[in-house]
DNA sequence: AAACCGTACGACCGATCGGTCTTCTTAATA
DNA sequence: TATTAAGAAGACCGATCGGTCGTACGGTTT
């Protein structure tokens, strides 16, 4: 029998930490602004090494933004899911969200912000990927709304995309505005509550500040 | 007597054509990702002859940052003014904006949201100008807001800089969804309309849909 | 022991980057 | 008419870009 082959557990060892550099450095200079001289010597790594994870700049960016959602689904999703459904999990979506912003886990704050906004006036696969992952996001958003009306803890006539899609701009531009205007998240912490505190059943669900 | 001096009109004259192609440019690829010798090449000048205008690839920068400025006062913020001051100019003021980035005047969507989220993860005088032309974006907000309120058509207890944080993220999440997800900008209208009715002391002073 | 394979390196490639310098044209001024 | 100054072009610079190629190390298989 074969058991673990050190090769590739090498292998795989240098491709999560070149992913966790690259993940970083994108958050800051963008996927395109990522330059594989700049990332090998961040590594000590050599810039044709990484040729042999991946056989272009394209795939590494593809390989990023796989990385990034599974960071995203672990630090941000994930612990929102151990909430009650309803209400309550989704302003913890929105929390766990500004938490993932004010912890400063990456340099640049986020890594599919500035992404996302570098891919508005481009085509290709990764603006294609891109794409999927934000369509992912917004119909997860959604889904913990339609939830919470199915729970009774919204009215009926809520429309899942239109709320969804104010408590995923609230996220957007409290990134913004804390990174460049040095603001507190406090303001879409506040507006969500306040929002969802209005329309709830029950406010009670939710905290008062 | 002298009258117009024919070479600085010319150069005034290519000064804007630059000006105008790098603020387009620059909207799909930001302002790093914004090339000289791209640049020059769109416009059929040569790359050294912009060196006559703009000593080094950050004055162009900066000089492209108030160019954009110039026109998002023009053509966003102008037609605003020309609306009643309170409820009305304000909605109008986010309706204009949303009209912008749906008539696809500048290839990328907007030059500001590009810059300003490439501009998070980083320091200097251009990220610098950038932050300060979006916290005269968002104090503009803010005082249409408490215009609003002197005129009693919003409640004594609004919170200016709350509302206006929620109006100016509709506007970012709605250039991102439907450049990314080819989503109409509706939702970035109603979420707003649906808000400011919702606290109107006259819902009546905005339209119905 | 030999063959094999995943990993990693250094040297090198053409293209492009921001930027400099010299030259030429054109229009205003003395 | 001679001089001056602004605008623009072309040749060129070192640095960096993404990417290729040949080689070497070390663990795995036969």
């Amino acid at each position: 029998m074969t058991g673990t082959d050190g090769r590739l557990a090498r292998g795989e060892r240098t491709r999560t930490a070149v992913l966790d550099a690259a993940v970083a450095l994108a958050s800051q200079a963008g996927l395109d602004g990522l330059s594989l001289g700049q990332l090998a010597d961040r590594l000590h790594v050599s810039k044709s090494g990484l040729f042999a994870h991946w056989s272009s700049k394209e795939e590494l960016q593809l390989a990023a933004i796989e990385h990034a959602r599974d960071q995203w689904a672990r630090r941000v999703v994930g612990p929102a899911l151990d909430r009650p459904r309803g209400l309550r999990r989704l302003f913890a979506l929105h929390e766990s969200r500004l938490a993932f912003y004010s912890e400063r886990v990456l340099p640049g704050g986020c890594f599919f912000a500035i992404a996302e906004f570098e891919s508005t006036g481009r085509t290709g696969v990764v603006p294609d990927r891109l794409a999927a992952v934000l369509a992912e996001w917004i119909t997860l958003l959604e889904r913990l709304v339609t939830e919470a009306v199915e729970l009774g803890e919204l009215p009926a006539d809520t429309v899942p995309r239109r709320l969804a899609f104010e408590v995923d701009a609230a996220g957007v531009a409290a990134l913004l505005h804390s990174r460049l205007l040095a603001r507190s998240p406090d303001d879409a912490r506040q507006a969500v509550l306040a929002r969802l505190r209005g329309l709830a059943t029950d406010p009670d669900l939710l905290p008062y500040d």
